[in-house]
DNA sequence: AACATCCATTAAGCCAGACTACATAGTCAT
DNA sequence: ATGACTATGTAGTCTGGCTTAATGGATGTT
């Protein structure tokens, strides 16, 4: 039972092609195959199928696959005792997040890392709508995703996930718009509004929905943007009101755009760090995540200051 | 981090010199200097030192040897998964046991695991005197040990141990003794007596120094024997009386010998199996395992049915 | 004090096993 | 049918862990 053969069956559990897992440990494609040719020879039971061009696991092999998993989870600890033993989180982490929450999160994070010398953090942004989160995991040590309460449970995959923080979505209004005195919104105040929405699809989407829900209304979406600046535009234009979290949009921008919490709804998103298990033990993942929570409780606190 | 390479370390922290571990994992001394020699190099810190001449491991040396073992656990326990999946447990199982718990279990358990098809079991005995349990969980892969109550936690070295049974000690007497007609002993009712005693060392010791402790008396200890046939013999031929264990003495012997419950003492000892934590989760070594806790009930059952 | 012994280590060379490069066979889309 | 893609088989290369043989310390013996 070699380890390096288990874990070449766990990417390529993961990653579904031999011709991936080729790319992803740096080898040529014939090289894994014969791997896992010997894997499945010293196993006893043939542990892949064909299914057209590419290969599926069988029973046997997943099975096997995911006890390697367990073995690299137990290996990533064991070097993360060491790396602790010795202090030294050093190598490279690499990130991708979406672009709100790097905005919020990441400069005052890596600011705060760059005191531990040899740990380096690779940072790429990556379109929620286009991303799958969970397939995401196998390119990135760490993956900043978001969710709407009780929506997608990340952990059901076999993946690790921490929570970073949890922030609201609040209604942002032009500076002169006729619910500025108000100190909270319910649904029924915005369901005649103009909406300033997002793409079909995004998740800010299902707030909405929950809105015309509530009023048996129909919101009036005259524009639909993915980007959060340009709907900030429009909004401080007086062009429409829109859904905004209220961390990572501008904020308050006196005379020019409020944020006004909504009550009454479910308005608030889940911003988790998502790892494979065995990723998530290294001490120098670790490390990061740990800045980035500190970070994101720092600017939940910052907020709540400004706001009491 | 070679898996292999930390298990030679952890081969080292267990037996102590380079020679052992070149001996126990089938190679030279030089092959496994030379790749402790690199895991050193890879680890950063010396993992060794020499003393006299032989090595000691450093502080670093034994925390990743440490963890070394964890890594071996969730090895073990991921071909455990895969014979399981299989329904296979195959492969050799190595034995030693103290000849008392050996004639007792090991006759009853064999017979139980021919059933297992390519499970083979291997056993050997050992004087308990002379054997070191901990020391023999190198050697084999399952060790059978007795403790006092209270006496040896083995936990403590970080071996695995599974209790079999607990065998209560009593007093055999010759068929003829005036103490024949008691249901029980107190410790006062043979002080006086004359014993067969074991020598010194051995654990049943403990017991009769017990018993001189409560009465405040001292026992007369004219024979002393490390064989139990040896020692019934003499009982019977009503030279004395002594401690036998309940199970793996010959019992009452009809107008020979007769036993008797002591009370008002700790007087039992326990029998466990003790491992490596690694082989401990190998699946041949679980279903023997199985098998000897199958057969100390069944022989705890008999004897309970005996004596109701 | 000199020697034999035991242990770990170094030096040099060997060999299995894992890799690459290339070729082949099967599957899908156009 | 052709081309693009998949996995795999074959041949050859090369690295890495092994062995043997020799070296260097430390211990205990005569």
């Amino acid at each position: 039972m070699d380890v390096q053969r288990l874990e070449l069956l766990r990417e390529l559990a993961d990653r579904g092609s031999v011709t991936a897992v080729a790319r992803a440990t740096h080898r040529t494609p014939s090289a894994v195959s014969q791997q896992l040719k010997v894997l499945e020879r010293e196993a006893g039971l043939p542990l892949t199928e064909r299914s057209g061009r590419g290969l599926v696991l069988t029973d046997a092999g997943r099975a096997l696959a995911a006890s390697a998993t367990d073995i690299a989870v137990a290996l990533e600890r064991a070097t993360a005792v060491w790396d602790t033993f010795r202090n030294r989180a050093t190598g490279d982490v690499s990130l991708v997040t979406f672009p709100t929450a790097g905005q919020m999160l990441l400069p005052g994070a890596l600011l705060d890392l760059a005191a531990h010398d040899g740990l380096a953090v690779h940072c790429t942004d990556m379109d929620p709508e286009l991303s799958d989160f969970p397939a995401l995991t196998s390119e990135y040590d760490i993956v900043l995703a978001h969710s709407m309460r009780g929506q997608h449970t990340w952990g059901g995959r076999g993946l690790t996930s921490v929570p970073l923080m949890t922030e609201p979505l609040d209604v942002g209004l032009p500076a002169d718009h006729r619910l500025v005195g108000r100190a909270s919104l319910g649904a029924s105040d915005v369901i005649g509004e103009t909406w300033i929405g997002v793409p079909v699809g995004y998740p800010f989407e299902r707030i909405l929905h929950d809105i015309e829900l509530q009023t048996n209304g129909r919101a009036r979406v005259t524009q639909q943007f993915a980007d959060m600046r340009l709907i900030e535009a429009f909004v401080m234009a007086g062009l429409g009101i829109a859904l905004v979290p209220r961390y990572t949009s501008s904020g308050d921008q006196p005379g020019r755009m409020v944020l006004k919490p909504l009550r009454g709804l479910d308005a608030e998103r889940q911003i988790v760090a998502l790892m494979r298990p065995d990723r998530a033990e290294r001490l120098a993942v670790r490390t990061v995540l740990e800045a980035l929570r500190a970070r994101a409780t720092q600017v939940q606190a910052e907020h709540a200051a400004a706001a009491g």
